[in-house]
RNA sequence: CGGCUUGUAGCUCAGUUGGCAGAGCAGCUGACUCUUAAUCAGCGGGUCCAGGGUUCGAAUCCCUGCAAGCCGACCA
């Protein structure tokens, strides 16, 4: 491998890693190193007066040195934190070879590198609890220089803070920045907490179609694949609400599953392509049930991750004590705009719209005019945990007409902090009434709105079998996420949020490097011999040495006796 | 898709009117047996995002492109 284009730190840390080969040490060895603690389990349980952990196995990476002559200390970083480790010359080296401390130790293991390490735990003269090694083990040499964030008080030096970079190299960000990791862990105690309590109901978790011949549940733009063997278009799902309620016609009574969706929509801090939603669907219940069941899950939540229901968030501090209020939609705008919806037509409406000064088009039907009111002049007030309830019907094509009200749906939105958390309804499962929403949406879609649903036909034919009264809801667990650790972008709670690709460097074409290979020795040499030696065709060749000459790696030049290349 | 901002050493960032490319940390060499942003002495390290242009001279000014962040549009 060539050191051409590495930096000084990594032909270092190459060369370092060529010694210890040289010493006999494997820097990638392949047997197990079995540990029997970690940096938390010690920083917790330690006790000077037990004498506990005189004889402790643990491994992580190497993340700060401080070199003192014949000792050293040094900071272990495994899964759960950090803990000090101190390394005394005449202790690893009993005998008179001090090479493991002198050379592999001070000189030839960098920060970055993984290590095991054999002592015991005492506590220094300035009280940190540390690691006397007395043995240690080399598990991986590191060939990048870390970035070196240094911490005093609480307060962060020399941070890695660069967006892209972080998303792009989402590991050196965990290794470095330790209150991501919080994050993710976070997380998935989100999704351990509401596992656990659907499982507590009795409701089974069950997993369906990502690949699906009609992308239905949600109105949205979808990916498209191709399946070759079948020789059919394929979408990746924008939902599985179908599928899921396929089941309960099956008769299971309550199905979850935790969902990656794809919507090939814009991105924003609060949108990525793909993206993870929980939808459950529970036999036998109605929306208000579904209401208790939601905000028994986010405070559940709350109080599993931080102990409390306060959550805070940006300005604000949420509170996801239970009841949450509920309000319907048209109370929502009577109350921000003065304007009582119910019973209106489609051309009211616009006029309405027209004194508050919404911009609408004329694809829009009565039920997004109605969801464009409450957008702009509804939704960003209700940042405590609020249920917004009853839909109108246009906008609810899978939803149950409302009990009492036939133009308004069985359906909620749960808003917290002025956006969208979850989405329920009371399931629709006439299937005739199915049957003639759908057709509305076709309507829609000829009338020009792109996003309106495909007909699932077999989907009909399950409903024509009978489904029970059903409610279900969906929930984004990103932006839940979002919510319970105060992130203000979703990419802060994706390991890996979608970014352009980065761009590839120049490299050379297989003809170029035969070319710069041949000049490497014989260089200077005569075009025409050095195009022989080649093999390569007149087109071939002179791609090839454009393109180096392009790139400056050769130039040709005149002599008497002829064109001459010379490598540059 | 539009507006604003940013891109310089491994990381965080300076860089004056267009005039030899800078600092801290990290790295290397040396000193140091309880340090913790270790300390002390010395040293090296650059495709200034890419490609054009203006100019005697460009990190700096102009144009085009690429990537990222924020705001907006679209979109749940």
């Amino acid at each position: 491998m060539d050191n051409f284009e590495l930096s000084e730190q990594e032909i270092i840390r190459r060369e370092s890693l060529k010694k210890l080969r040289e010493l006999n040490i494997d820097p990638y060895p392949a047997a197990e190193y079995k540990i029997n603690t970690t940096s938390r389990e010690i920083k917790e349980k330690f006790n000077p007066e037990e004498n506990n952990f005189q004889d402790v196995y643990l491994a992580g990476r190497m993340m700060n040195r401080r070199i003192m002559g014949k000792a050293s200390f040094a900071e272990l970083q495994d899964h759960e934190g950090r803990i000090q480790i101190y390394v005394n010359r005449d202790e690893i080296c009993p005998g008179d070879d001090k090479t493991m401390y002198n050379e592999v130790f001070k000189k030839l293991l960098d920060r970055g590198d993984i290590i095991g390490v054999e002592g015991f735990v005492f506590i220094t003269q300035m009280g940190e609890i540390t690691v006397h090694v007395k043995n240690f083990t080399v598990l991986n040499k590191s060939l990048r220089p870390l970035p070196s964030v240094k911490e005093k008080d609480g307060k962060t030096y020399d941070a890695f803070t660069d967006p892209e970079q972080r998303y792009r190299q989402r590991y050196v960000d965990l290794i470095v920045n330790p209150q991501v990791k919080d994050v993710f862990v976070k997380r998935t105690q989100i999704i351990n907490t509401m596992r656990q309590m659907f499982n507590e109901y009795g409701y089974i978790e069950v997993e369906t179609p990502i690949l699906q011949p009609i992308p239905g549940g949600a109105a949205a733009r979808p990916f498209m694949t191709h399946h070759n063997t079948l020789n059919i278009p394929l979408y990746l799902r924008v939902a599985n609400e179908l599928y899921l309620k396929r089941l309960i016609v099956g008769g299971f009574e309550g199905v979850y599953e935790f969902a990656k969706d794809f919507r090939n929509e814009g991105m924003d801090r609060t949108h990525n392509p793909e993206f993870t939603v929980m939808e459950i669907y529970v036999a036998y219940k109605d929306y208000k049930w579904m209401m208790c069941f939601t905000e028994e899950i986010c405070e559940r939540v709350a109080l599993a991750l931080h102990g409390t229901t306060k959550v805070k968030l940006g300005e604000h501090v949420i509170d996801y004590k239970t009841p949450f209020p509920r309000v319907t939609m048209a109370e929502a705008i009577q109350k921000h705009t003065g304007y009582n919806i119910l019973g209106k037509d489609e051309e009211q409406l616009r006029e309405i719209c027209k004194k508050l000064g919404i911009e609408i088009d004329p694809s829009m039907g009565k039920g997004k005019i109605i969801d464009e009111i409450f957008g702009e002049k509804c939704e960003h007030h209700y940042i405590q945990p609020t249920f917004i309830t009853d839909y109108p019907v246009e906008m609810s094509p899978l939803t149950k007409r409302h009990r009492d009200n036939p133009e308004l749906t069985e359906r909620f939105e749960l808003m917290v902090n002025g956006k969208e958390l979850a989405n329920a309804y009371s399931e629709l499962n006439d299937p005739i009434d199915q049957r003639e929403r759908f057709d509305e949406q076709l309507k829609l879609s000829e009338k020009g709105d792109d996003e309106a649903m495909f007909i699932d036909q077999d989907f009909l034919r399950a409903l024509e079998y009978g489904m029970p009264p059903t409610s279900g809801m969906g929930m984004g667990i990103d932006r839940l996420t979002m919510f319970m650790t105060n992130s203000p972008s979703i990419q802060d709670v994706l390991f890996f949020p979608q970014m352009k690709p980065e761009k590839k460097k120049v490299e050379l074409t297989e003809d170029e490097k035969i070319v710069l290979e041949l000049l490497k020795t014989l260089s200077p040499v005569n075009l025409e011999q050095l195009k022989g030696k080649t093999g390569l065709s007149n087109k071939k060749w002179d791609k090839a040495i454009k393109g180096l000459t392009k790139q400056k790696l050769a130039t040709v030049g005149k002599t008497a006796e002829g064109l001459f290349v010379e490598m540059v």
